[in-house]
DNA sequence: GATCCGTCTAATGACGTAAG
DNA sequence: CTTACGTCATTAGACGGATC
């Protein structure tokens, strides 16, 4: 038997989205591109929606057709609405197991170092953590913040980390920002304490640095493109998650291994 | 086939209301 | 007062039947 999903449950698992990543009806109508009352029916369940519109729900809100359809995903809404306290978050977020200590800190750090750049927003950070992690990984073949990865219509996008920044709000650690950028609503997250990388390995706040200085500068979409031609993202299906060992297969400019000394440039 | 008609769904703007 | 959200009336478009 296949998981039905009710018109009431598709226009709450939305509702709640939205909230978590707190937007108004108005902004997510404009991103989607329906008008504000249209999306106050389809929250309430008085309005259905048609398989295009939900795909563009996905890409605002960052999640899959598949997650949203499953039966579990509700679930891990509802968690999640349940549960605040940091322990349970770094329980919840496994296999791998995410450091979310960690986790907080690099993403301050590359807040701090992109403080001035206009360009950094939700997705250029993700690609920016993504390719920390998937880079560690390849040269270490440990984990850097532990946390993994799916892919979405934009790019990897680590899992959860909504849980986690709205901690970092709640304590005041960075602060959410609604702008604009080249006429698209951005979100941009503040830094509001520094970074603690005492606990940081050399090799771990270089393979950061390099990142940031790589990509720190490209726009949303360079960022998104490139991510797009990197192995483990394009062997990965849809909505699935990527899997580490996938860093292995990389191929120059991605690889960030000297497996060979033939390096020809 | 073309046209008319009833029904349904969705978009829109205006308005009311509650919270801050 | 402003913002966010829900509701309402009106309108437009799509669709399915009947009829010619």
């Amino acid at each position: 038997m296949i998981f039905q999903i009710s018109q009431d449950q598709i226009g709450q698992r939305i509702s709640e989205l939205r909230k978590r990543k707190q937007f108004s009806q108005e902004d997510l109508a404009r991103m989607v591109g329906i008008s504000r009352p249209s999306l106050t029916q389809i929250e309430l369940g008085k309005r259905s929606l048609n398989i295009m519109e939900l795909q563009k729900f996905g890409q605002v809100l960052g999640f899959s057709l598949d997650d949203f359809m499953s039966e579990k995903f509700s679930l891990d809404t509802l968690d999640y609405l349940e549960e605040k306290k940091e322990q349970n978050v770094a329980d919840r977020i496994s296999v791998p197991s995410l450091k979310v200590g960690k986790m907080k800190n690099i993403l301050l750090y590359i807040l701090e170092h992109c403080a001035g750049k206009p360009n950094v927003g939700e997705t250029v950070l993700y690609k920016l953590l993504y390719f920390s992690d998937f880079n560690y990984y390849e040269l270490y073949e440990e984990q850097l913040t532990g946390a993994s990865y799916r892919k979405l219509p934009f790019g990897p996008v680590p899992q959860n980390l909504d849980t986690i920044i709205n901690d970092m709000i709640e304590s005041e650690h960075i602060q959410r920002l609604r702008t604009e950028y080249h006429g698209y609503p951005q979100t941009r997250y503040i830094p509001l304490v520094k970074a603690d990388l005492t606990g940081f390995k050399a090799s771990e706040k270089e393979v950061i640095d390099r990142v940031i200085e790589q990509m720190s500068d490209w726009s949303a979409s360079a960022v998104s493109n490139y991510s797009h031609k990197d192995i483990p993202w394009m062997v990965s299906k849809d909505g699935e998650e990527i899997n580490y060992e996938l860093a292995f297969y990389r191929e120059p400019p991605f690889s960030v291994r000297n497996y060979e000394e033939d390096d020809a440039l």
